[in-house]
DNA sequence: CTATCGCA
DNA sequence: TGCGATAGG
């Protein structure tokens, strides 16, 4: 979803440091979980788990991930999604089909020992089960982070929470969040620096995404950012083979995407989808403050009930415990 | 993905 | 010390 967008917006990402990011970021949950599980794995794919086969590769993820952001003086409320909309039956369920090819040609790569091609099926078969959703969202509370229930899509409220200023931006890779009025998305919000990917070393780097300035720059509103993408294809509908996003950009500023629209879909209507990323249901019951870290709930929580080593969960407790003492001392002067 | 290890 | 390899659960 949304990969279309890229090649119209990639143009209008700029690179910034973490110091840049000081503030309080609304982390579009799923996608970072999704990331989380598809990337940690083993060479073959399989995820890392507990003794009872319990998958624990986004606990590691959030756990670590999180503590760097502290660190850097970035905090996180995690948004979490709620009831899709019936408009997102199709999507999901291709999204299931291809999760349970992913997993049968996982297993065929296995058996043949190729490693590669393991890997990369162990990828696309991630699923985000009750018990990711459930564990991660233990963990946020015992590291004292708000966690935010969206109605409907998690991106939708996380736009709405940076459109009231409740918080400085937005996390996801997905530019999708720029259709809901996103006025700035992080994407790659990491430890920066090389890393191999697919064998080739890249360095990557957080980079901010303004509306206003993709806007400005495509000489578009942000209604005809919705209509391209609704061309290309979003969660809510297949788009229209053939046209991707330069084209899309094209035909709205000419002014043509209602004859596409009734050339090539003649029983599509895209005002619900439309209507959706404009007014898309959110909540205003949400808190974006956090508590104190729950240093012994973690401990038992990490090692005890999920088998993390302690050797290597109590350094970054005390990392975490540290800059909370400096957080009180600066508030004092 | 992030942390850690081992070698130049 | 810095970087590539790999372990983590």
């Amino acid at each position: 979803m949304g990969v279309a967008l890229r090649d119209i917006l990639a143009d209008y990402k700029i690179p910034v440091t973490a110091e840049e990011l000081t503030g309080v970021a609304a982390v579009d949950a799923f996608n970072a979980l999704y990331q989380f599980l598809s990337i940690i794995r083993q060479p073959d794919g399989t995820p890392l788990m507990d003794d009872e086969g319990r998958v624990t590769s986004h606990l590691s993820g959030i756990f670590f991930r999180t503590a760097n952001l502290l660190q850097q003086g970035i905090r996180p409320v995690f948004v979490f999604d709620g009831a899709p909309p019936e408009m997102k039956t199709n999507t999901i369920q291709e999204r299931r089909n291809i999760r349970e090819e992913s997993k049968e040609k996982w297993d065929k790569a296995k058996r043949e020992g190729d490693l590669s091609g393991a890997f990369r099926y162990a990828m696309s078969s991630s699923a985000l089960d009750s018990h990711v959703i459930s564990s991660a969202r233990t963990l946020i509370g015992l590291m004292g982070l708000p966690v935010v229930e969206a109605p409907s899509e998690g991106e939708a409220q996380a736009a709405y929470m940076a459109l009231k200023g409740d918080v400085d931006y937005v996390v996801s890779q997905d530019y999708d969040t720029l259709l809901f009025g996103t006025p700035v998305l992080i994407r790659n919000l990491t430890i920066s620096g090389k890393r191999r990917i697919h064998g080739r070393q890249v360095t990557i780097q957080p980079e901010r995404v303004n509306l206003v300035e993709v806007l400005q720059n495509l000489d578009i509103t942000r209604e005809q950012l919705i209509d391209i993408a609704i061309l290309t294809g979003t969660d809510f509908n297949p788009g229209i083979r053939g046209i991707g996003a330069k084209t899309g950009l094209k035909k709205v500023k000419s002014g043509d995407f209602d004859a596409i629209i009734r050339d090539k879909l003649p029983d599509f209507d895209p005002d619900p989808i439309r209507d959706f990323f404009k007014n898309p249901p959110v909540t205003d019951s949400y808190s974006t403050q956090s508590s104190p870290v729950d240093r012994d709930g973690l401990l038992s929580f990490l090692c005890e009930e999920y088998g993390f080593s302690p050797d290597r969960v109590i350094p970054v407790l005390d990392k975490i415990a540290k800059k909370e003492k400096q957080k009180t001392l600066e508030s004092w002067f």
